[in-house]
DNA sequence: TAATAACTTAAAAAAAACTTAAAGCAGGCA
DNA sequence: TGCCTGCTTTAAGTTTTTTTTAAGTTATTA
């Protein structure tokens, strides 16, 4: 398992590679530029990644690297703990956040999670659901090998659904997913994808299985 | 023209890097397995490979490309200049040796050396797609035999579409290695090259086989 | 059945991609 | 040097596609 830690502050680089080259083996990069010119290499298990950073901030190299389809999972670190910088680490493309200063067990912790949660996920990126196969890296769609065209909202609800199938999700969490929870777009959005995307699979005989749970939110399950 | 560095000490990884960049495309791999990789799939002029590496040892490299018909020129660099090593470089197939520490012009005039002598001996060198025949020496296209003309971008945006062929590349990847990731120009110009690529192709009716996946990037591909 | 929530639709707005032409720039040559 | 040539970049206008809005319809539940 490989690890690059993207931190400008050595010091701090240095005390979480202490705690974590037990079980994972570092390397280091000291700033923006740098870190990116090492993950693009893709060859990590995860990326941590500080925020503020000189020549390069952590934002920047996170969408390039998502622009450049390298999809290794990132650990954002940072001092700022407000909800906005959260947002937008995540939109961004991140996969956890971890807010200085912060524990070693909790550090260990959410790599971990980060690991195990990509581990077949992220990796071969296709998402499956009886038969109808969604590949995340040109959002194409096929049901039993047959291509359907789903445009952008409807391709990342599709997402949404089937990463959690099986539990219910509120219009509110896909709201906050999709479109950012600060984003000044009525909730109405939400319902009008879920009829266009319905109308959609319909054709395959696939809308069935998004139910609507009144008052509370939608649920996709096979039975 | 472009060159692989094979160097897992950074610092002379990125010297040689600024030693060759105003002539060359240089692309950089940090140890043998990455470098073989690399070698093994893009199409490199020259390889500039060191011999002590963690992973997988310069020899080990070469003679794995060697075995697999890449005839890509290899210059073999070394601290050690003992005639030993020599000999066995050249015996796996090595074009040209050069040892550490080096003067800027020899290895200039060493890289020069080995691509004027492998001028038209070297086979790797024509890119296809579908009766389109790309030249990469001397920079010429063909479709059926009759010789169609590219200019500079043009030809390098094909030229990294068909090498890429059937898989998708974002605007950010095409940009960052036609015009490098740290240009300043508007990443427009992509569309802009992309527009006129077609609109030359167009008279062959090659145009369809670029697609434009909207939000992810294009695709070159037959069907 | 009244009230509320969810659904559907189509037009308007916005965003992304495409095209074009003019301006910029560098290398070659008189 | 200064002009020419040809490629590259910029920028504005156009087209295409996606997203949002908003109003009307349908379904559910108390």
């Amino acid at each position: 398992m490989k690890v690059l830690i993207v931190e400008d502050d050595r010091i701090l680089s240095d005390t979480i590679k202490q705690c974590i080259e037990k079980k994972y083996n570092v390397e280091q990069a000291y700033d923006g530029y740098e870190g990116y010119m090492f993950a693009k290499e893709n060859i990590y298990d995860v990326i941590i990644l500080d925020l503020m950073m000189p020549e390069m901030n952590g934002y920047e190299v996170l969408s390039k690297l998502r622009s450049n389809q390298i999809l290794t999972p990132v650990l954002i670190l940072t001092a700022k703990d407000s909800l906005s910088d959260k947002v937008k680490g995540l939109n961004s493309g991140a996969d956890d956040y971890l807010v200085k200063p912060f524990e070693r067990e909790e550090l260990l912790a959410r790599l971990e999670a980060i690991i195990r949660r990509n581990n077949g996920f992220f990796l071969n990126n296709t998402l499956e659901f009886k038969g109808l196969k969604m590949n995340l890296q040109n959002r194409t769609v096929t049901i039993d090998g047959k291509e359907i065209n789903l445009q952008g909202k409807q391709f990342d609800l599709l997402e949404y659904l089937i990463h959690s199938k099986d539990t219910i999700i509120t219009k509110e969490q896909i709201f906050d997913k999709i479109w950012g929870f600060d984003s000044d777009t009525s909730t109405n959005v939400v319902e009008v994808y879920a009829s266009s995307l319905r109308k959609e699979l319909k054709k395959y005989g696939y809308d069935k299985y998004i139910k609507t749970l009144r008052r509370v939110g939608y649920i996709l399950s096979d039975s």
